[in-house]
DNA sequence: ACCTGATTGCGTATGCTATACACACATCGT
DNA sequence: ACGATGTGTGTATAGCATACGCAATCAGGT
């Protein structure tokens, strides 16, 4: 369970990449890593991702527990192999214009919101570092290639693709966030919650804000939301593209 | 341990807001929920988040553990005030022209990643929904009171709040992330370890990037890579601004 | 002054978790 | 044929959140 290579990464991430040496001695595994990751990514999916146990995904399979740790060696390398698997390639689209940058990252993003409100429970998976598997990183050559008519350094790029992937992230797990907590406990009334707690002295601004109704626990706004959030980012990319000298 | 009030939010939570009822009768409380806050917060800046278990957090407090549960219904809670005790209420700056909304967003911005910074384990909770905790509204409304002079509307205002906020605890979790890993793991050449694994056929954007040495493990950049991010959000609110009638 | 009922803190118990370790067995290169 | 190596399994450990029942404590109503 050794990284073979002289990577630093662990084996179990190697073998996701397809790295694989000559067969050695010793019986013929049984298991395969994709398996594994298929029936845990299946266990998240239906029971979500509190109820992906070593325990549980074993029993999925049929096998003892420790058979697992043949092939990952925690649970946390499992778990960054499942939101791999999870997100999959990004979906291919017919090549617009390479100076049309706008819609292409448009429909990145949007196209990454669609695989997180698929498995929302990747959200819940706390990131160990920047994308090394193989689906994030060709969803980082997709979103670096939008940008390729834009003249940016790439620098710039991979910080716009960053950025942008962060804001999908972070707008999906505060709607999920809602919806989740909306689905078992008592649906807090945000906005009447707030209404109660808080001096209009104390908070003004946000007694205004609440005043406006621009504090509402309702779904339909959401999809408005991130495009506003979204448009800020590519206006922000818009007006560096105008200031760089392309 | 019921909410009290009609808010539907649990009862710690109200606690921390500071609503309370006439004493009850019974033995009068030893603990306090501010104590059992503060200690869980010294054992997660010491030992980290992972060692914040009730156990151990009533170990440090000289109580039985299920004492604890006398003043929160479960470990989330506790989790959720310790955020919001650890961020703490923000820092008072001399009042500029309303009118330059942009060094005073720009400021809160690093103020919250000084919070980040100082408490990294707070991007370890999982954000149970959209901020209710007395600091978090105090913090929401410096925020929106740096954009009084925009003429952006309520919602739009609350909107690049959270976006901000979202873009901040996005950058401090993947710098954080590296630098845990580098922390304890073999430290992983994120570069190399890249330049390894992928096809530059397969990955051409990628290889680009990685060739002009834009992706890089190197501390340095960081703070100059998180005014990017922060610029390119700026950017984009004032294209806002300057779009809309104000 | 006494009782009632609420509330505190505690001890115990349950069921869950990840994972370390030792074993029996299968298969490869020699 | 033999040694090395890898596979799957069973058992054991240490930790976790938390449900439950009990004894002690105290405020308010009588």
């Amino acid at each position: 369970m050794s990284d073979g290579d002289g990577t630093g990464l662990p084996a179990s991430i190697e073998a996701a990449w397809g790295v694989r040496g000559r067969t050695p001695p010793g019986p013929r595994p049984g298991l395969t890593l994709e398996r594994i990751v298929a029936a845990a990514v299946e266990v998240a999916s239906t029971d979500g991702l509190a109820a992906v146990s070593m325990v549980r995904v074993a029993k999925e399979l049929g096998v003892s527990t420790m058979a697992l740790y043949r092939y990952v060696a925690a649970k946390d390398e499992l778990l960054d192999l499942m939101v791999d698997a999870a997100t999959g390639p990004p979906p291919v689209h017919e090549q617009a214009d390479p100076e049309q940058w706008r819609p292409g990252l448009s429909l990145w993003a949007r196209d990454y919101l669609a695989v997180l409100r698929r498995h929302p429970w990747i959200l819940q998976v706390p990131i160990p570092g920047p994308p090394i598997a193989p689906n994030q990183i060709a969803w980082l050559e997709r979103g670096l290639t939008q940008l390729r008519g834009t003249g940016l350094t790439e620098s710039e790029k991979l910080s716009v693709i960053m950025l942008l992937g962060g804001v999908v992230r972070n707008w999906a797990s505060l709607a999920a966030g809602i919806h989740a907590a909306g689905d078992q406990r008592p649906p807090i009334h945000y906005a009447s919650a707030l209404a109660r707690l808080i001096d209009v002295r104390r908070f003004p601004a946000v007694s205004a804000a609440l005043a406006a109704g621009a504090i509402d626990d309702d779904q339909d706004d959401a999809d408005a939301e991130f495009a506003f959030g979204l448009d800020r980012v590519l206006d922000g990319v818009d007006t560096l593209t105008r200031r760089n000298p392309s």
